[in-house]
RNA sequence: GGGGAGAUGCCCGAGUGGUCAAAGGGAGCAGACUGUAAAUCUGCCGGCUGAUGCCUACAGAGGUUCAAACCCUCUUCUCCCCA
């Protein structure tokens, strides 16, 4: 099924859309000779990017290449969403940075489910193909599997920053982490890619890919780059371990609660990483709180609604806005809390008890602690003494720390 | 194959027989301040307990000792040097 050549923008125009937010474009030369060629033949371009196995859970982190592969699609090319599970199935028990767990095959299918859901939310599924490197890495043979080893060097695989480091500070590196990068490569090989995506501090693994493409004879893919994301921490790369992270499945409030707590000076990358609104626009946006002309909170609240909006909708984000204003400027109550229902014998129940019953601390001692540092309060009203008994009504309001307000109802 | 160094709480890291649930820093949580920003200050930061106290913990398994993170033995893992 071939595409005409009217499904595909002039290339100046495709080269324009894609440029907006990229890192980095190895080279940008090649990318438009691909898309030339692309138009000129009818055939959408393959652009792969790889994912690991083992963390299924999107944040908006990931989504910033995910949204360029989108992007790609309705320029009428192709995305190959390729899921890393031959690697993740071996493991990787080195490294102090992480170590890999070792997935199942069963794992594997459910992570990738997972995967499927979230990232449809994004991608156009028409236009995705999802594959797994277990089905070429599978069943290689061990003279396949050197001949790969014998294109690549090992000075020239210590060029990697992470690598060199490691190894210059004494740290462990394991055979198998050494050679990821070759089989990672190798994966292009078998998928033909035209472009792979990626995060800027994977360039030297999708450099390699250019390098092993040729060596098999294929013309080599572009490397296209994508700036990383910082948490909301402002200091770290976003990841899930960290928890300075937004879910792309998270909830209205959370999402926007999460975006508020970014570092001001995040603000306008996470405007040109995470939302559609036109670089132009973004500029406008630096300069006026570069010159104190608008407070920076304001751009924040804004970000906090387009982000939910593209994740929700515009009244999940309208809602989010309201309640954060509610509960976290004011100080209020917001209208829809959890809900908890209690059951509890007698008329009055400990402090520390209804904390634990109601799933606000994971042990008395957190409990007692909590309540010892003044951030407990029913109805409205501090308790500072951890043996307190709270006379208990049908419901009330109980707030452990900032984020834990919770409706007790109680039932008898 | 030979020699040397090392493995400590979420992370980094001090501690080399009792005063160690273990210094210090980071992260985290909470409070004040605020725009749940940043910065700053304060408290907490293994579990159980009203408190005294008890239990679990310093790679793993044994041992010496009234007493072990610390001494001994073996095991596992890591790094460095020589070949």
């Amino acid at each position: 099924m071939k595409k005409t050549q009217e499904q595909f923008p002039p290339v100046k125009e495709q080269m324009d859309l894609l440029r907006r937010g990229a890192g980095e474009i190895i080279s940008e030369e090649d990318l438009e000779q691909k898309l030339n060629r692309s138009r000129k033949e009818g055939r959408p371009l393959i652009i792969k990017q790889g994912f690991d196995p083992s963390a299924p859970d999107l944040h908006i982190g990931h989504a910033v290449t995910i949204r360029k592969l989108r992007q790609f699609q309705q320029l009428g090319h192709k995305v190959i969403f390729l899921i890393g599970d031959f690697t993740g199935m071996v493991g990787d028990p080195s490294g102090k940075s992480k170590t890999r767990p070792r997935l199942t095959k069963e794992d594997v299918t459910e992570n990738a489910e997972t995967y499927k859901k979230q990232v449809f939310k994004i991608l156009d599924q028409a236009d995705t193909e999802i594959r797994f490197n277990s089905e070429w890495h599978g069943n290689r043979n061990i003279y396949e599997f050197l001949d790969l080893c014998s294109k690549y060097t090992v000075a020239r695989m210590l060029e990697r920053d992470d690598f060199l480091n490691r190894y210059q500070a004494g740290a462990p590196i394991s055979l198998l982490e050494f050679l990821y990068p070759l089989l990672q490569a190798y994966d292009s090989v078998a998928l033909k890619a035209d472009v792979e995506m990626g995060g800027s501090d994977q360039k030297f693994n999708l450099l390699l890919g250019r390098k092993i493409q040729s060596e098999f004879g294929l013309e080599p893919q572009v490397v296209f780059l994508m700036p990383i994301l910082v948490g909301t921490d402002g200091k770290e790369k976003m990841s899930k371990s960290l928890n300075n992270y937004v879910g792309i499945y998270d909830d209205h409030a959370e999402m926007y609660g999460r975006l508020m707590s970014i570092p001001d000076e995040c603000i306008i990358d996470y405007f040109t990483l995470a939302t559609d609104i036109p670089t132009s626009e973004i500029e406008r946006m630096r300069s006026e709180m570069k010159s104190g002309q608008t407070n920076p909170m304001e751009f924040k609240q804004q970000l906090g609604r387009e982000i939910v909006t593209l994740y929700h909708d515009g009244d999940a984000a309208q809602k989010a806005e309201e309640d954060f204003i509610t509960r976290f400027r004011r100080h209020e109550i917001p209208d829809d809390i959890p809900e908890v229902s209690l059951k509890w014998e007698e008329s009055v129940i400990p402090i520390v008890d209804l904390l634990v019953a109601t799933g606000s601390v994971t042990s008395r001692s957190e409990g007692r602690r909590l309540v010892e540092g003044k951030a407990v309060s029913i109805d409205g009203v501090k308790i500072d003494d951890f043996r307190y008994e709270v006379p208990l009504k049908s419901q009330q309001i109980l707030k452990a720390g900032k984020r834990k307000i919770f409706r007790v109802v109680h039932e008898s």
